[in-house]
DNA sequence: GTGTATCGCTGGTCATGACCAGATGCGAGG
DNA sequence: CCTCGCATCTGGTCATGACCAGCGATACAC
């Protein structure tokens, strides 16, 4: 089978590249349990030395998409499913609790982003985003605020669209960006003068604080930072053994 | 400066003996931000290729422990405690991120737990439990306080055993039952005097606090509640689309 | 038939050595 | 005085090649 796809010198990492095709061969052609090639294998397909090839396996795997057994092979990991915590708008999460979602647009610039955000969406280059502060609100009580980048160059001319509707929609909509998966902390802090003032609470409430980098296939999105009140909002989640 | 560990041949293999070290050095003599030696000098210092220095600080800067600036040099990362979102004991997560784990019984005792907790031990009967109430600590500094019941028809016995040590791993080998997953809700609250005070936080500071419910098979052995200091305590996690 | 030895897979570990690329300080030339 | 470029640090990438260790099937001896 010829591979769609050849690694290439570049700038571009071999592992990297790599990496990209091993993740749709994983998620796009086989299925949780299946047996990927071996690393060999893999080395004389697509013209790399075994250290990239275990370079490029050994993120995916730290990753979870795939699993290491010695002696056996790797394969792909399953697909554990978390019902309640993921990748959703805040919009259809409100729905689905019943809630009627709204949203108050605080500012909108189009800018250079903070030098963390900018090693996320270009670690090669000069990055560009639109800075996107909103208020969220549920059924007339104010419960989060966010304060978010969104990468410039995978969803140009983002500030021309409503945006007190869903972004999330937005960017899969008119720029063809599926939100892929992202990573996130969440932590217990007390609210600043500023976001407890958004928020209608008196100042140094608790909130969570979520720091989320959100990926379009290998590439970040978003990197977004959000207080929810912590009297309104608890997150759910499933855990596996 | 003579390394007082030598990496040797052996079972253990040398990455993991640099791990180690590196671990050491990064909680015990150095503060975040400081630099750690040079890849090349690490290989000097302990007789390693490069590959095993590049394995042992890759698997440490993904668990946020150090950080690899290209051109500068290889850092201490901030303390923050970072746990990633999974179904281990608070004694291997701590370890994980090259802390010292220990706990302080503050009470135990077999009773008849509250309504919820009885409804979910047996819903069509009488139910029994442990109620074991724990101060979680790392390297000396509290960290976070579980008020739990245990399933007694599950794990009879269970105040017969070490409880400052990891229940998860006793229920285990003692009981044979295995943690298979567990539902969770996770929100912010001011703490109550009484966790602030075992926390030695002042009172109504922000603490990430879950309640859990796990399973081993179909039944619930553990209800928990646990209230984590926000200041000390983040939960990593990923998303899936 | 049954156990066992062995061989051919798999991933796991590690050395050597090369070159690329970002950061930084210093000195030469403007 | 300022600027540019180079030397020299740093981590990033990658090839080659070796041997170890777990797994499983096959072949062989009992």
């Amino acid at each position: 089978m010829a591979q769609p796809v050849r690694i290439v010198d570049g700038v571009v990492p071999k592992h990297e590249q790599l990496r990209t095709i091993l993740t749709e061969l994983a998620t796009r052609e086989l299925s949780p349990g299946d047996m990927l090639p071996s690393e060999r294998q893999l080395c004389l397909d697509h013209g790399v030395s075994r250290i990239t090839v275990r370079e490029a396996i050994g993120q995916l795997v730290s990753e979870g998409l795939l699993v290491r057994v010695r002696g056996k092979g790797t394969f792909v990991g399953e697909r554990t499913v978390r019902s309640r915590l993921h990748l959703a708008s805040f919009q259809e999460d409100m729905r689905r609790l019943g809630l009627e979602p709204t949203t108050v647009l605080l500012s909108v610039e189009r800018a250079e982003p903070p030098a963390r955000t900018a090693e996320l969406f270009a670690p090669r280059g000069r990055a560009e985003g639109f800075h996107i502060r909103r208020l969220r609100v549920a059924d007339g009580i104010p419960i989060a605020v966010d304060d978010a980048w969104y990468n410039a160059a995978l969803a140009p001319g983002l500030d021309q669209l409503d945006l007190t509707r869903s972004i999330y929609r937005a960017l899969t909509e008119h720029f063809g960006r599926g939100l892929d998966r992202a990573e996130q902390t969440v932590g217990a802090i007390g609210a600043s003068r500023e976001i407890a003032a958004l928020l209608g609470l008196p100042a140094s409430r608790p909130v969570l604080v979520f720091d989320r980098v959100t990926y379009s296939g290998d590439s970040v999105i978003e990197h977004a930072r959000s207080w929810y009140r912590g009297d309104r909002y608890e997150l759910q989640m499933s855990l596996d053994g």
